[in-house]
RNA sequence: GUCCCGUUGGUCUAGUGGUUAGGACUCAGGAUUUUCAUUCCUGCAUCAGGGGUUCAACUCCCCUACGGGAUACCA
C-alpha cells in the first residue's frame, strides 16, 4: 500500500535485548504495519570491542518470540543487503573518500593521550570538551609525514563553526542547536571501522529509510547526521525521537535497578502478549481509555503523532497486574503450553492433560507471573508438610470424625465426582453436625496442605479417589 | 560546566481557551465467595511555581525550579 515508507530497527548486538529497545523495535514495526510500509532489521556491529558472542542469535529469537517479524534483514535478504554493518566497510570507505575530497572531513592524528590532555585543559578553562580542531588545517606535507611515520589516524567531520541548525522531529516538533556546540565527530576509527554516526547515515540513505524512529538519546546527534546528509547531497529521512524508559527514580532505565532484558522478563513468566501491550503504552496512547491491545490491534491504531514527549517510569506493579489479566483471559490451553516450561523445571511430571489444565486454571487467578505456577501445583506433586498449628486443627475430635466419615463413604463408591462430594459435604453438616470453619479448613488442610486454596471438588478431582483416601488416612491419628 | 529536551494524582495516561479534569495501577474500606484468589462497588489523591496574554488558562507566551538526555576512536 505504501511502499515508500521504510523504517528500521538497528540494534547493536552487545547483549540481550533491552525492554527500551523492544519498544523502539515495536514502534517501528507498528508504524510500518499501520501505513503498509516495510520494517527492516539492521545489525549495527561496528564496535569490535563490544562484540558479544551469540547476541545476534538471541536477538533473532527474542524478536520472533515477541512476534516482531521483519520484512528485510539478515536471512531475509532484500536488495539492500548486507544487513550487517561489519560487512559493509567497503561501502563506507567509498563515501568517506567522497567526504574527504569535498573537504567535509579530515584526517586527525591526535592520540588519546593528546585528546585527554586537551579536554582537561578546556574544562579547566571553563570551556566545553569538544575537539579543538587542531588537525583541521594540517598541510599536505604534515599529513604525509604522519602517514610515512605510520601514525594512526581517525577521520573527523568538519562541522560548521557558527550559526545554528533547526530541524523538525515528529515527537518534539522544532529543535534548534547552535553549531558551535557540535563536536567534529569521528567518522572512522583508527581500526578502520566506521562509527555509528557515519554508518547509520549511509545505511539509512542506501536502504531508503523514510523515518528514523529511535530513542531520545540520539536527539543531540541529529545535527551531525543532518550535516552528513547535506554533505552528500542526500535528502534526510524524517526524525522521530522516542521518550526514554525510566527507573522508578526517573533515571534512564538501567540494569542496576532490576531486570531490563526482554529475555529475563520472559523467563520470569511474563507473557509476550503482556510485554508488547505494556511497553506499547509507555509513551504512546490511543485516544480514550482502552488499555488492552493485541499486536495486530496496535498495528491498526498506532500513530507516531500520539507519542508522548516525556519519559515514562517502567512500573513493575502495573506490569504484574497486566500479566495477571492476560493469564486469566487468554485461552487456558495457550497458558497451559506456556506453563509447561515451569513444570519441567520443577520436575513435575504432567499426569494427564485434563488435570493439568485444571491445575493451571486454579493457579492462574492467584499469580501474576507464570513462574509462580508451580507453587500452586506443589501440593499435588509432593507430600504435604504440616505445621504444629495445622496438626492441631487436623487432630481435633471433630476433624477426626470428619475424616473417618469421608473415608467410609468414599471407599466403596465407584467414583468420586462433584455430585458425591457435595452430598458428603451436606451430610457432614447434617449427620455429623460439623459445619463452617470446622468443616472446610480441616478437609482442605488434609488434602491440599493449606486451609486456604481452591475449591474442594477441584482439589479432589485432580487428586483422584486413591490419593484422596491416602491423604485422609495420613491424617488419622 | 555547556547544549538540548521535558513537567496532568506515588506510577502509566485521557483531555479542552469556559469540564464536578476522565480512565488504569497502587493503597484503604466494603460486597460476593465455605477459605484464599478472582470479580464487583466505594474512597484517598493531580494540572511544578511565578509572571503575562485573554472576559476566561491546566490548555497560549515568558521566566524560575525540578527532572532527564548528550557532551567517547560505544551504540
Amino acid at each position: 500500500m505504501n511502499n515508500k515508507i521504510r523504517v528500521r530497527f538497528a540494534p547493536s548486538p552487545t547483549g540481550n535485548l533491552h525492554v527500551g529497545s523492544l519498544r523502539t523495535a515495536l514502534y517501528n514495526y507498528l508504524y510500518a504495519k499501520k501505513v503498509g510500509g516495510k520494517f527492516i532489521l539492521r545489525i549495527e556491529d561496528t564496535d569490535q570491542t563490544r562484540y558479544v558472542d551469540g547476541a545476534v542469535e538471541n536477538l533473532f529469537i527474542t524478536l520472533k518470540k515477541m512476534g516482531l517479524e521483519y520484512d528485510e534483514g539478515p536471512g531475509e535478504n532484500g536488495k539492500f543487503g548486507p544487513y550487517y554493518q561489519s560487512k559493509r566497510t567497503e561501502i563506507y570507505n567509498k563515501y568517506v573518500q567522497e567526504l574527504l575530497d569535498k573537504g567535509k572531513a579530515y584526517k586527525c592524528f591526535c592520540t588519546s593521550e593528546i585528546l585527554d590532555k586537551m579536554r582537561k585543559e578546556r574544562k579547566a578553562n571553563g570551556l566545553d570538551t569538544r575537539y579543538d580542531g587542531r588537525c583541521r588545517n594540517l598541510t599536505e606535507k604534515e599529513i604525509n609525514d604522519h602517514l610515512q611515520n605510520g601514525d594512526k589516524y581517525v577521520i573527523r567531520l568538519k562541522i560548521p563553526q557558527d550559526g545554528e541548525i533547526t530541524f523538525y522531529d515528529i515527537v518534539r516538533d522544532k529543535v534548534t542547536f547552535p553549531w558551535n556546540m557540535i563536536d567534529d565527530q569521528v567518522l572512522v576509527k583508527s581500526d578502520g571501522f566506521p562509527t555509528y554516526h557515519l554508518a547509520n547515515v549511509i545505511d539509512d540513505h542506501l536502504m531508503e529509510i523514510s523515518h528514523v524512529i529511535r530513542g531520545e538519546e540520539w536527539l543531540s546527534s541529529v545535527p551531525k547526521h543532518l550535516f552528513l546528509y547535506e554533505s552528500f547531497g542526500w535528502k534526510p529521512p524524517k526524525m522521530c525521537h522516542l521518550p526514554l524508559l525510566l527507573n522508578p527514580d526517573k533515571s534512564k532505565l538501567s540494569k542496576r535497578q532490576g531486570d531490563v532484558a526482554v529475555e529475563d522478563f520472559l523467563n520470569k513468566g511474563y507473557l509476550p502478549e503482556t510485554l508488547i501491550n505494556f511497553v506499547a503504552l509507555l509513551g504512546w496512547h490511543a485516544p480514550g481509555n482502552e488499555e488492552f491491545y493485541t499486536l495486530s490491534e496496535l498495528g491498526k491504531v498506532f500513530s507516531l503523532k500520539r507519542i508522548n514527549k516525556s519519559g515514562s517510569v517502567f512500573d513493575i506493579e502495573k506490569l504484574n497486574w497486566m500479566n495477571g489479566q492476560y493469564l486469566r483471559n487468554i485461552d487456558l490451553k495457550v497458558i497451559g503450553e506456556y506453563a509447561k516450561t515451569y513444570f519441567k523445571k520443577a520436575g513435575y511430571h504432567i499426569p494427564n492433560e485434563k488435570h493439568y489444565l485444571e491445575l493451571v486454571d486454579i493457579a492462574r487467578s492467584r499469580i501474576h507471573k507464570l513462574d509462580e505456577v508451580t507453587e500452586f501445583a506443589k501440593p499435588f506433586f509432593s507430600e504435604l508438610k504440616f505445621t504444629d498449628d495445622d496438626k492441631a486443627i487436623l487432630g481435633t475430635e471433630s476433624s477426626q470424625r470428619l475424616f473417618k466419615f469421608w473415608i467410609d463413604n468414599i471407599i466403596d463408591s465407584p467414583k468420586l465426582d462433584e455430585e458425591l462430594i457435595n452430598e458428603l459435604l451436606r451430610r457432614s453438616t447434617q449427620e455429623l453436625e460439623i459445619k463452617g470453619k470446622n468443616l472446610y479448613p480441616p478437609l482442605r488442610l488434609a488434602l491440599y496442605g493449606s486451609a486456604h486454596g481452591p475449591e474442594l471438588p477441584t482439589i479432589m478431582d485432580i487428586l483422584e479417589k486413591e490419593k484422596v483416601l491416602t491423604r485422609f488416612n495420613n491424617v488419622i491419628t
